[in-house]
DNA sequence: GCTTCCATGTAATAGGTTACATGATTTG
DNA sequence: CAAATCATGTAACCTATTACATGGAAGC
């Protein structure tokens, strides 16, 4: 049984109660957003799903324009349903780049596109890196220690490719289409 | 349109024909393991369509006690697809990480838990250093971009994971069900 | 003798993403 | 005035994984 987004969630309510909403945004932004993801479409229907089971428990707020805010607190038995998860082995990290797989063609791309890659790949990582730091709030030691993994994971991206850039660009001209063959 | 399974079998096929069997290798221990993957039931199939489009020619190789080997080339046409996917842009990079999650939770683990986490991930880190140090033959540019950025990343988390993991381990106790509260 | 490697393929299933549907309020 | 933010939820779709089916040969 692999992690899914019901436990995920579990995980995430443990730092706090959340909505739907929220819980969405700390995947994006948050602590976990830069080694797990998941959607509105798989979070609602978690969150009903763990509701049903008793593992959270919902309490309505009721607001003026927007609908009414859903927020959700982990339960005991979801504290021990998160615990049960954590038996069992994790899965391997998996990591996947379509960059690299574009950079691993280099020879089909022009320089000029290459180096838009680059740059771009660059960004997310400062992009990433910049949230990273924004989101510096007291955490506990396990939220330290991922926060720290993943600042040094996007660091080390960002230096190798600010160092070994130039092994792939500024080479020879881009593949004419109608060039000697 | 994000890259599937039929582009990468394109890009794995440009560095020398295969099997469908020997590109699931390439996914698991070859240059895109660390950054690609795909199972048997997602090839096949890709391959059987990629034939019938005139992407990729196959032909059969009779063998005596084994099935018949079906050896996949791409195809001109197959270029042009592969050249026209690069096209658009690449999807962000995406790291999923289960023990990342597991060690977010690390208040409710105990240290010979997280220990074994710990020395599990940096066995995996070590393979897939071994993995990439292996295959070392001649390769494009490109290849060893991708290669060497493999290797950086992988060494960057072993030497994270063996400069933090006291930042994690070594605390309090374990723990208890029945221990005060 | 058991496991792994070679080798291809199919079917059931699961899991999630994307797009849709709705709508007020705030920010640029 | 347009876009983003807040806020929830459903349904169609897609894609790929898992398990299954088959079986000889080689290595441990």
């Amino acid at each position: 049984m692999t992690i899914d987004v019901r436990t995920m969630c579990l995980g995430i309510l443990r730092s706090g109660d959340a909505t739907g909403y929220e819980i969405q945004k700390q995947f994006k932004e948050g602590p976990f957003g830069h080694f797990m993801e998941a959607s509105y479409g798989s979070i609602y229907p978690a969150l009903t799903r763990l509701t049903d089971d008793g593992l959270v428990t919902c309490r309505e707020e009721i607001q003026d324009g927007k609908p009414d805010k859903k927020v959700y607190s982990i339960s005991a038995q979801g504290q021990a349903a998160l615990a049960d998860a954590l038996t069992q082995d994790p899965a391997i990290d998996k990591f996947r780049s379509e960059f690299l797989f574009f950079m691993s063609m280099a020879d089909l791309l022009s320089n000029e596109h290459l180096t838009a890659l680059i740059d771009n790949r660059l960004g997310e990582a400062k992009d990433m890196l910049r949230t990273l730091a924004e989101s510096d709030e007291d955490k506990s030691l396990g939220m330290k220690f991922v926060h720290e993994y993943g600042r040094a994971m996007h660091q080390a991206s960002q230096d190798f490719l600010e160092q070994h850039r130039d092994m792939i660009e500024g080479r020879s001209e881009p593949p004419h289409s109608e060039a000697a063959e």
